[in-house]
RNA sequence: CGGGGUGUGGCGCAGUACGGUAGCGCGCAUGCUUUGGGAGCAUGAUGUCGGAGGUUCAAAUCCUCUCACCCCGACCA
């Protein structure tokens, strides 16, 4: 491809927009534009990089026994219904009527879709397992779109869905699909981390994520990881033993009331009582579906709201304001406590906060807190149930190792499904006996417009990107430094055919531009491979080749370019 | 939805406390010179200052309402 009749908008400056690398080098380098808040322009250069990745997942898919379809963005409102999900969903689907005023909307996934599909059609085990999946668009109203293809309203992303007649051939379908999502992120140039995830609104059983590591901002997920054994879990959902070493008192002490004037938060009152947070346990207040619960976690400890929402099964969970707070405890936010609460709510306890002894809790009283509280004796759990976010220092569940905290960006995810939609929407079959049974079912996700982005919070360097191989636009940029010098010219195109014919993809930078100009565009595109054409190594018959990666330069004779850019690819991830 | 911020040529910004009819850099166009890391000179084009009302002799600037976008939080791949 020639420079100067592709399309190729550069920017120099930063773009005020922008907050993540990744999404400025995407604007800058002429990559993407915005369109409206989330919904983006994928530029020529964008498309092609979104082209390489869609090729491996789908080589990957297809040696994987996945079949390619596509189904449709929209979706009747009744399909999804049937699910359940039209209701839970809520406003992150994107909702619309046809002109007969029918309730449709637009896919955010296709779970519904998938199965409606098999349903019906698919009645016996012997047309199992099926592996259907697509690349298509989706839409998700989301309550803050940001940081660029990151987080947008619409996207692409690679789903797959796959129908199995019973549990075991269910777990070789679901392992298929991990060591085809290993296959595809390795093709990419891309380092994932699997772990151990919650399922979400999607339902299901167990789940898992693929993990790309960051060391920016750009970081949405945590992960407690054990660099031991490999356990690996996001702390949303990860198991852990506690790391901070605590010993409980074995003698039970008396329950004493006690002033603590000014002292509502963690830090205030271990300061106020001389005693270490992890003898306090804090009683958080929610509204679950409406429904107010109490969450108790020790003092030192942070409650993860998915594992609390996991608990309680609820659909909506938020944080009770300060007025619910006030007439569940009759006191002010910061001495709520499980003792003598006004009102008769559940009482969720961390593992953590039950083995405390003589705890200190909140008096549902302002500025008074109870002392030597004891779970049982005082109070009694409506459910023992993991609260606490794993942090790093605790233990891995698994080994007893200490854990790490990273942070990640989620790039894909497998869920295991069961049941949930096959029979909600009569995806069932006959067995080998005669017996109806619905369908085992899986769902695989890969974003397959976010995942490039993401792998630029990764590979860039001040001067812009530096794209892995196989998924960069074009492998090698041409630069010839002044045009206008018909040799330069001349074996810059030479070169330019050489390599086409050689089936590699090169763009060339024809245009009339100085070489500064056309340097610092290249480092910005983030090609490969760059071949440097000047007066002076050309007056020896020579090109420079170089990485974009290193700044080391060799000069090879023109008739070598081909061999050289390909033993040179050979080298670089 | 709550909190914070920004809207001025294509891009990045100044001008707004104190109203007087819009400016800088880059980019763009043309010409000449230049050509190994974002060139120099000259000439030129491009703005209903996000929108709507209002105050005023006069509004980018003051007032009211609105819209869009960004950041933090809730939500989420």
């Amino acid at each position: 491809m020639r420079w100067s009749k592709y399309y190729i908008p550069t920017l120099r400056d930063d773009q005020s927009e922008a907050e993540l690398i990744s999404h400025q080098l995407l604007l800058r380098g002429g990559y993407i534009r915005k369109l409206a808040s989330g919904v983006y322009f994928y530029l020529p250069l964008m498309q092609r990089v979104i082209d390489k990745f869609s090729n491996i997942v789908r080589d990957e898919m297809n040696k994987a026994g996945a079949l390619e379809v596509t189904m449709s963005v929209l979706c009747p409102a009744e399909v999804w219904e049937k699910s359940g999900r039209y209701q839970t969903y809520g406003p992150l689907m994107m909702h619309l009527k046809d002109r007969h005023q029918h309730d449709m909307l637009l896919c955010p996934t296709h779970e519904e879709s998938a199965t409606s599909l098999i349903a019906g059609e698919v009645r016996s085990y012997r047309q199992l397992p099926l592996n259907l999946y697509q690349i298509q668009v989706k839409f998700r109203d989301e309550i803050r779109p940001r940081f660029g293809l990151m987080r947008g309203r619409e996207f692409i992303m690679k789903d797959a869905y796959t129908f199995d007649a019973d549990e075991e051939s269910f777990a070789r379908s679901y392992q298929g699909m991990v060591d085809a999502y290993y296959a595809i992120f390795k093709r990419a140039g891309l380092d994932v981390l699997k772990v151990e995830s919650d399922t979400g609104n999607m339902g299901g059983k167990r789940a898992h994520e693929f993990m790309l590591l960051v060391d920016t901002n750009a970081g949405e997920e945590k992960i407690a990881a054990c660099e031991s054994c490999g356990y690996a879990a996001n702390v949303e959902k990860s198991k852990f033993k506690d790391g901070s070493g605590v010993k409980p008192d074995s003698e039970i002490k008396e329950m004493e009331s006690i002033d603590t004037p000014g002292a509502a938060t963690i830090e205030e009152v271990t300061a106020f009582l001389k005693v270490d947070a992890t003898r306090l346990v804090k009683t958080l207040l929610f509204v679950a579906d409406g429904k107010p619960v109490a969450a108790l976690v020790r003092g030192d400890r942070d409650l993860n709201e998915i594992k609390l929402k996991r608990a309680l099964g609820a659909v909506e969970l938020e944080m009770a304001d300060a007025d619910i707070v006030n007439q569940v405890t009759g006191a002010p936010v910061g001495f709520a406590g499980p003792v003598g609460l006004r009102q008769e709510i559940p009482l969720l306890v961390d593992p953590l906060a039950v083995a405390v002894k003589n705890c200190v809790v909140g008096a549902n009283e302002n500025e008074k807190h109870i002392l030597n509280v004891n779970i049982d004796r005082d109070f009694k759990a409506t459910q023992v149930v993991d609260l606490s976010e794993a942090r790093a220092g605790d233990l891995c569940p698994e080994c007893g190792e200490v854990m790490v905290v990273k942070d990640g960006i989620e790039v894909g995810n497998t869920f295991m499904l069961g049941t949930k939609y096959s029979e909600a929407l009569g995806a069932k079959f006959l067995d080998a006996e005669g017996n109806e049974n619905p369908c085992i079912m899986g769902s695989y996700g890969i974003g397959i417009t976010r995942t490039p982005q993401a792998a630029l919070e990764r590979f860039h360097d001040e001067k812009g990107i530096i794209w892995p191989k196989n998924i960069a636009p074009f492998l090698v940029e041409i630069v010839p430094l002044k045009m206008e010098d018909p040799a330069q010219a001349e074996a810059a195109e030479k070169i330019y055919q050489d390599l086409t014919s050689a089936g590699i993809d090169v763009l060339i930078d024809d245009r009339d531009e100085r070489p500064g100009v056309k340097f610092n565009d290249a480092d910005l595109i983030g090609l490969p491979i760059r071949l440097t054409i000047g007066a002076k190594s050309l007056k020896n018959g020579k090109v420079e080749v170089k990485t974009r990666a290193s700044s080391d330069m060799n000069l090879v004779a023109l008739e070598d370019v081909v061999e050289a850019v390909q033993g040179l690819a050979e080298t670089l991830n």
